[in-house]
DNA sequence: TAGGCCATCTGGTCCT
DNA sequence: AGGACCAGATGGCCTA
């Protein structure tokens, strides 16, 4: 049942225990050896007296065969779960690898949930820089709401958008992660940026990073400080690699333009 | 040792 | 009726 006996810095979401219908695997389940001690020979117990009678009437080795049957589908539903969870985590902007302990389910459903807002504004600035690159285009603009607190200016295009595939996003990542502050200068961070909420900041900014901060403890940055952030020294985490995908594609056709 | 996180079991409820 | 889903309980492992 525990799945973190041979791996001292990653759990795992898929148990040692072989998940199907057979007896003998179930078993091989440690939880389950009390649970035969205490209802092998007793064969009672369990809910209410509709339920009793009902598995009165079923018999002993019918009820406990109900039983593992239940028990078995509800451990593949949970194992599935926990894949899906997988399939979150290799999807976020996140330290992974052997020596890297991961996200808990509670910290991947909260940063997803932040990347996702995060990417979100990320794709509205970008629609304005390109509205903005290409001479503040109709078509473009007509499918881009107005943004009260950036209002699309060409002085934001080609100095301030130079770090934009990189910048906003790792400053709100490490924030959400709890990186502390001191650490979190960037090497090509200003003052200004400091101070001003950067152009990325999601709409809903103040709740992106208001999280409890110990639902959000980053392994990597918070308990082993693996990365640090100094000025003048690029950092390696994954949090802080420039975007790879069409953002990054956008944004050198903007600057080229 | 306490607290966090997790897997599993279990009974109840809802849905098909 | 059977299965999916959910939440509570329990116990194990790990870390500070």
């Amino acid at each position: 049942m525990d799945s973190d006996a041979g791996s001292s810095c990653s759990r795992s979401s898929s148990p040692d225990l072989v998940v199907d219908d057979s007896a003998g695997s179930f078993f091989s389940n440690k939880m389950f050896h009390p649970y035969l001690q205490e209802h092998r020979e007793a064969g009672k117990h369990l809910g209410t007296e509709g339920k009793m009678k009902e598995r009165s009437d079923l018999g002993k080795d019918d009820v406990q065969e109900l039983r593992l049957k239940v028990n078995s589908r509800e451990r593949k539903r949970m194992h599935d779960l926990n894949q899906a969870m997988d399939g979150l985590r290799e999807v976020m902007p996140y330290a992974q690898g052997p020596s890297v302990r991961k996200l808990s389910k509670i910290s991947t459903l909260l940063l997803a949930r932040n990347y996702i807002l995060m990417l979100s504004s990320s794709l509205e600035e970008m629609k304005k820089l390109v509205g903005d690159v290409y001479g503040g285009s109709a078509a473009v603009q007509a499918r881009t709401p107005a943004h009260p607190a950036h209002p699309a200016h060409p002085a934001i295009a080609p100095t301030a958008t130079a770090h934009l595939p990189l910048h906003p996003l790792a400053q709100s990542l490490h924030s959400l992660v709890g990186s502390s502050p001191s650490l979190l200068q960037h090497h090509s961070s200003s003052p200004a940026s400091a101070a001003v909420p950067a152009p990325h900041s999601p709409p809903h900014s103040s709740s992106f990073l208001s999280f409890h901060p110990s639902l959000l403890k980053d392994p990597l940055h918070v308990n082993h400080h693996s990365f640090r952030h100094f000025p003048g020294m690029p950092c390696p985490c994954s949090l802080c690699q420039p975007l790879p995908t069409a953002t990054s594609t956008l944004h050198s056709l903007a600057l080229n333009k």
